[in-house]
DNA sequence: TTAAAAATACCGGGAACCCGGTATGGTCAA
DNA sequence: TTGACCATACCGGGTTCCCGGTATTTTTAA
């Protein structure tokens, strides 16, 4: 088969930016077609009835709405043959772990070179799991038992410290006092902290923190 | 026995100008012997190695850091002998009636006289307990009420219902949306919650209601 | 020696919280 | 039948949070 027919791709990423780096980068390879590209889960599941089947289905995980684990189950459904690879700013064990019971077949970290998000796609058409090798490294901790010993946090050492104060009931102001730094700053750690947690609240953060064993 | 051994008196107490006072009214008495005055519980656990024992200890309820009523089972274990007076600003029912359980033998409101705090020192040291008519009132129903020991949540069914959602980060809204009651019920249930549990904001509770296991 | 990550700092606006009140109907035990 | 407790509801005002930005310096890693 020196003639062979291009494979699908369908997108489904919100942030504009990365979109348009995307949909360039697939484009560029004469074996991949861009066939969807959307920027939520909604609109994505309306090309199930208008848009040719997808080979490979590249996602954010971090959509408004649905979250993007969620959404797996219903694209497995449609398209059973179809490959998803997850797309994440950060890598946590939490996500890594849902999306693949959920059945992602790979995770790749946006901030990916565009050869590795390339490689990363043919890699999955050939049966293979992208995962970067970060990723790679907890699932082998995560497989290998122990699982838990020493629950590596995606918090720097600063958020961490935050993070503790947050727990302890301490406001903006109170920590901004406690540091000697200023509350803008003690906002923008806490903002990073709630990002890398996915959560939006004190509690949500404070509950998380305590049941993930964080504090 | 005319003569008789001074009695030793610890004090732990941060805000300065009431601690010197303190100070300054205890070795004006004869009979009672300053041998430890510190400003923080974990000073005061320093003395434990190197202070003589104390017969009163005299404690703020409200210092940073640990607590002073959780210090107080810290003292009892290391001097099952000594009288402990809980020192407070406000008069604090609730404040009080926790410390008296923890195992303090009186307290003092601040804004007593000199001659107040040197009479309510000997009262405790002759086995008496300086009580104030409202806490005696609890008292009394705490040990007519039965159970009660245990531990048995203070908090009312519906009250132990909204306290899951706040842990699992939902808003007054939220809450007053999944139960079907306004949001201003809610907020006064929170109130409540807050009072019941001794704490002023959304992470504390969160704190408290995992770690003692109230969800 | 550079590029990336971390830590710092600032702003504005809308949302949510926190508190101290007041008030009313229902239930249940003394 | 009379307190008490509970669940419900409402208000105003000050505080704090949450988010989406932008931007500089310091530290770390490749």
């Amino acid at each position: 088969m020196t003639e062979q027919k291009k494979h699908n791709i369908w997108v489904v990423e919100d942030d504009h930016t990365f979109k348009s780096s995307l949909e360039d980068l697939i484009e560029m390879e004469d074996q991949f077609e861009l066939v969807y590209s959307v920027n939520s889960i909604e609109k994505a599941f309306e090309g199930f009835a208008t848009k040719r089947a997808p080979d490979v289905i590249l996602e954010d995980i971090e959509l408004p709405g649905m979250s993007g684990i969620e959404a797996i189950s219903y694209y497995k459904k449609q398209y059973p043959r179809a490959a998803i690879i997850m797309l994440t700013i950060f890598d946590d064990d939490d996500r890594v772990f849902e999306a693949i019971k959920a059945g992602a077949d790979g995770y790749l970290l946006k901030r990916s070179s565009g050869e590795e998000i390339i490689k990363a796609i043919k890699d999955v058409l050939n049966g293979g799991a992208p995962i970067s090798p970060a990723i790679a490294k907890k699932m082998m901790r995560m497989l290998t038992g122990a699982s838990s010993d020493k629950k590596e946090s995606p918090l720097t050492k600063r958020e961490q410290t935050i993070l503790k104060l947050l727990v302890d009931g301490y406001t903006i102001d109170m920590i901004s006092g406690e540091l000697h730094i200023s509350p803008f700053t003690v906002d923008t750690h806490t903002k990073n902290i709630y990002r890398k947690l996915h959560v939006h609240n004190r509690s949500s953060v404070v509950a998380k923190a305590i049941r993930d064993g964080l504090v």
